[in-house]
DNA sequence: TTGTACGCGTTATCAA
DNA sequence: TTGATAACGCGTACAA
């Protein structure tokens, strides 16, 4: 725990100059007994370079931010189980923020951002405000937003499609037959909350099914909470055969109501979920899910960055993973594999 | 995108020193008059002091390393998620390793460390080298060891007793009348292998089982592994009646085989697990497993850490976290809640 | 090929 | 109270 050595500490000893010191560590010519000397040096103090020192004179940081609402969430997991080797890989280290969904909290990475701590930030913020907006336009850093960023923001962008993954879901239960359908959705004034309602809207009025209030509970993105939700809605429409639920999370929850009250699945109530995270695979019955390509989006994003990073200086891009059904036994019906 | 602000440009703008631009934002005492001139210079500027700058001059990056063999792995996640607030909290931004249980990749983040990028680091490792040990007399920053830290290594350490760990999932089966209990293990060359290994063979002893290497099958920590091992010990003891399980992946693996087989859980075989993660509520049936405290490790880890951090110069502590049965389905035999 | 000297943006010391 | 200036550790013109 003692202070490390130096440059000025090996030049000293090695009875050279901070400069060449400098030049020997980073493969610059010199004559070869100076580079003996030096390395001599350096390896009896174990020198290791400053990388903050290091960091003041280059510019850069060689760190990426990741900002996130839940490190619980099996989705953002399997963005930063991409990511993060990705990061790596290219040289820079990964700094993860939790939010914990709270909107002063993201803005305040985005504030971090001006520190210099990081080279660039990777978010995946819930919601949307002109705060957001503004900082931005004032980051001097990259960033790239995987969820709905506004056309015209000064970042890169990776989205899917959400809506379309609940008109997914909701056809395909249409498809086995289900016309009582409920709907268990995350928080609405949340991006993807959002979203997910005005898909649901969307493809009820379009399969001709049912869309009002009355089918739908709102909770958290959480287990515990859409337990909660599934509860009240099947004491107000106990006939439900089906529940299309906004996350994995919130459908985990519901079965758990759904076997406590008896209710076969997917016999009586087929239930869908959202994400297609590893959860889905883990519950019983395996749990039909709309994937929206966590992985693929967190790649895209780590993509994006390193390419600003590199230097690339185009306008603002904008990637999109299109959602996809994946069908398991809370629908089907049939062993998991 | 531009450059940003520096209080040299702070100063230029109000007319003032560098000294009193730093003093006012210090909140050194200063004439109001030239605070005023300063905070209306640095608002108008939008100035954010640079972290790195700040953190050559003092010394400290305000950041604290966490590394990991996977952040997949759900017992890490409890961990971060316990981490993570605390040291927000304390001022340090995370930085995370995930090290794919390579060794190479472990001593490479212990080197790191001498960099200064972080203030101390917390690493949970799978194995402990020689290596390992030279590195942590080499440090100079604190590191926290969750897992097994040899005696007289200057590191502190938080640890749990896996070897009584998994003789309370022995007992609690032989409680239950099995008799012929299998054990996945992960790999014997990992400390958590090893602790595991010597606990089944003792507690296999104490309670007059066998304890032969004919019982145990051994793989990776993963789900996939799991299932794997458990077919090949399931083809080679088939009168098996209960696993126990080196971690809950393990048994989640387990889990699926035994499903495909058609031996019913708990009436043919019971199953345990180990780390108690949030996954053990999610199978089915749910998963009896020995809890060993994640969270509160993770906890007392941040905890020793930031003491260091704030000057605590004790000798190396050790903190030691209790296992703790947590009886579910999978041996019970009864509904969950 | 090598050394001197400056700058990166802060904080802190010392005179004034 | 303020300003000039010296660190912090490194990279790099520029001069030798």
């Amino acid at each position: 725990m003692t202070e490390g050595p130096t440059i000025t500490t090996i030049a000293q000893r090695a009875g050279v100059s901070i400069a060449s010191v400098s030049r020997v560590l980073n493969g610059l010519p010199t004559r070869p007994e100076t580079e003996r000397r030096v390395l001599q040096a350096a390896g009896e103090l174990g020198y290791v370079p400053n990388s903050v020192a290091r960091s003041l004179k280059s510019r850069r940081s060689n760190q990426v931010g990741f900002a996130i609402a839940d490190i619980g969430n099996p989705a953002y997991l399997a963005m930063i189980r991409e990511i993060q080797p990705l990061l790596k890989a290219a040289g820079y280290r990964l700094v993860l923020h939790s939010t914990g969904s709270d909107i002063a909290e993201e803005i305040e990475v985005l504030r971090g951002l001006g520190e210099r701590y990081a080279d660039g930030l990777i978010m995946v913020p819930l919601r949307m405000t002109e705060e957001h907006l503004k900082m931005f336009h004032a980051a001097r850093a990259p960033i790239v937003i995987i969820g709905a960023a506004p056309d015209g923001a000064p970042v890169d962008n990776v989205r899917t499609d959400s809506r379309t993954g609940v008109r997914l879901a909701l056809a395909h239960l249409h498809a086995l037959g289900r016309r009582r359908i409920g709907f268990l959705n995350g928080p609405p004034d949340t991006v993807p909350g959002a979203a997910r309602a005005a898909g649901w809207a969307e493809a009820s009025r379009a399969l001709g099914l049912p869309a009002g209030p009355e089918l739908t509970e709102v909770g958290d993105f959480y287990r515990a909470d859409g337990a909660a939700a599934a509860g009240r809605l099947l004491d107000r429409v106990p006939d439900l055969d089906a529940l299309v639920c906004a996350n994995d999370l919130i459908a985990l929850g519901a079965l758990d109501v759904l076997r406590r009250r008896g209710r076969r699945v997917p016999d009586d109530v087929a239930v869908t979920g959202m994400d297609d995270t590893d959860l889905a695979t883990l519950a019983w019955p395996a749990l039909t899910s709309v994937s929206l390509g966590s992985a693929e989006r967190g790649r895209a994003a780590a993509g994006l960055l390193l390419d600003r990073l590199a230097g690339d200086g185009q306008g603002p891009r904008v990637v999109t993973v299109e959602p996809r059904l994946v069908v398991r036994g809370s629908t089907a019906g049939q062993e998991t594999p």
